[in-house]
DNA sequence: ATGTCTTTGTGAACGCGTGCACAAAGATGG
DNA sequence: CCATCTTTGTGCACGCGTTCACAAAGACAT
């Protein structure tokens, strides 16, 4: 849903539906969990309420991955843990560059979920000479005129964008053009990229507008039946149009400091 | 889709479908852009390529939200704004609060969207007596000790979890015992709420993991006709049960620092 | 006023994803 | 070896979302 190409052929890889793929992490997730605590067998029941999500689907899930179950008992943890993992490339070593290395981006470089599950930091870009040499989570922070030779040294086929606005989307064709062909975007725009590169998009100013649709929503049909209702501070209407002036400073600020 | 309750009753919200209010933003981003750039009207094809979408998916969704355009001209771009604004509910001042003011919270906090679009960061909370009055983004950061009484003085309906995995679900259940009522939650486990709560999940490790899985796959096409894949470094093959030792120290490492 | 041209708004068909419900498969006990 | 019980794997139906294709509507020129 969110691969950000305009023209997405439908990719059912393999047999594999989009959506059970973004769920596979979530069934990870959960089975990790488990094996850590030893248990040696899941039902899909007991998975699915893990995982959050329900049995049937779950079942149907696995079922395009192979038959890993045993009826009457339910699922090796072990066993299963391997397949996803194997099933969505976590079983390889995969060079990450981010790029922006301001707030977002050195959180991201901080993040321990990168570094367990086959992700490994290769390098820290960021255009600010100031920044250049600087440890961010240990990892020193180069400047990005060495991008293409940063890529192209360590094998880096993914991505993370952590830019202002402004700049993700030449920083974009920089990594495209030095051989990235799947691209994690933390920045506020829609980036183009050829046929064959994957963009996914994580915008947080849109999961919070979504939120407030469904809050005004609900806030709407209690329509006052209580007063302990959301601050509502209902703005005066523009009559027409007026209403971009006051809409804020400047589209969208990045999520980062200046890179 | 990433409502996160298990049994989502289909919330065709005023006949407004949720594929297409998750697109609303979108749209009102390349509109905000138009309206700085003082262009009064455009034509659903021209705000599609903005958007990164179909023209006739755009003009579907606008359908839903009545007729505001007109025919042979295409939308007024001012007029729309408003109206999108108001259908997701933009034109209210939507107090926010943040919950574990780690790199990702102060991320967060710093992040300019927000006070941009009808959201303002209304408090910044932490576990760590350490924080407590150190200010993060010129706002000081309190105890969560306080965390009830911060909720109802401000009328808070929307809550930002940023913490560790461990604290979500606790902080969660105090959120929304407290009257908050759509939760963005950052931390990598699933969340349970009671109904008429939403809850939206952001999960780094997983869309990484999804670019992952569609990597692989394009190597896999190309098997062997280029040495310029990815390090391919595949780990040895586990004899069936002993994956998850080398999974990584732990689950999944938040994204924050404790809180 | 009339004709042409542009662009919207939408009816209809199609495909994907979800969930039910059940048969098949294997475990387990006697 | 047979009966019973549990749990998987999946056929099927349904609903949502996407896309095509076109008629209706308005602008604009003559």
């Amino acid at each position: 849903m969110a691969t950000g190409r305009t023209h997405r052929p439908a990719t059912r890889s393999r047999g594999i539906p989009e959506a059970t793929v973004a769920r596979l992490p979530l069934y990870l997730r959960a089975l990790t969990a488990l094996s850590e605590r030893s248990v040696p067998t899941v039902s899909s029941e007991e998975l699915a309420a893990a995982a959050g999500v329900n049995s049937a689907k779950l079942r149907k899930d696995f079922s395009y991955l192979g038959s890993y179950g045993t009826r009457g008992v339910g699922y090796d943890v072990e066993y299963l843990v391997y397949q996803i993992s194997r099933e969505l490339g976590l079983t390889q070593d995969w060079p990450v560059v981010i790029v922006g290395i301001g707030n977002l981006g050195a959180a991201l470089a901080n993040y321990g979920g990168f570094a367990s599950r086959g992700f490994r930091v290769a390098a820290l870009i960021d255009a600010d000479p100031a920044m250049a040499g600087k440890p961010v989570a240990g990892i020193p922070v180069q400047h990005s005129d060495n991008l293409e030779k940063i890529i192209q040294d360590n094998g880096v086929s993914i991505g993370v964008i952590a830019t202002p606005a402004g700049a993700a989307q030449p920083v974009c064709d920089r990594l495209v053009a030095a051989g990235v062909t799947s691209i994690l975007n933390f920045a506020p725009t829609v980036l183009t990229v050829p046929d064959g590169v994957d963009v996914r998009k994580v915008d947080l100013s849109i999961e919070l507008q979504i939120l407030a649709f469904h809050e005004q929503r609900k806030a709407g049909e209690d329509a006052h039946t209580d007063g302990t209702g959301p601050a509502a501070v209902t703005r005066e209407e523009p009559t027409e149009a007026a209403a971009s002036a006051d809409q804020g400073p400047d589209g969208d600020v990045p999520a980062v400091m200046p890179a």
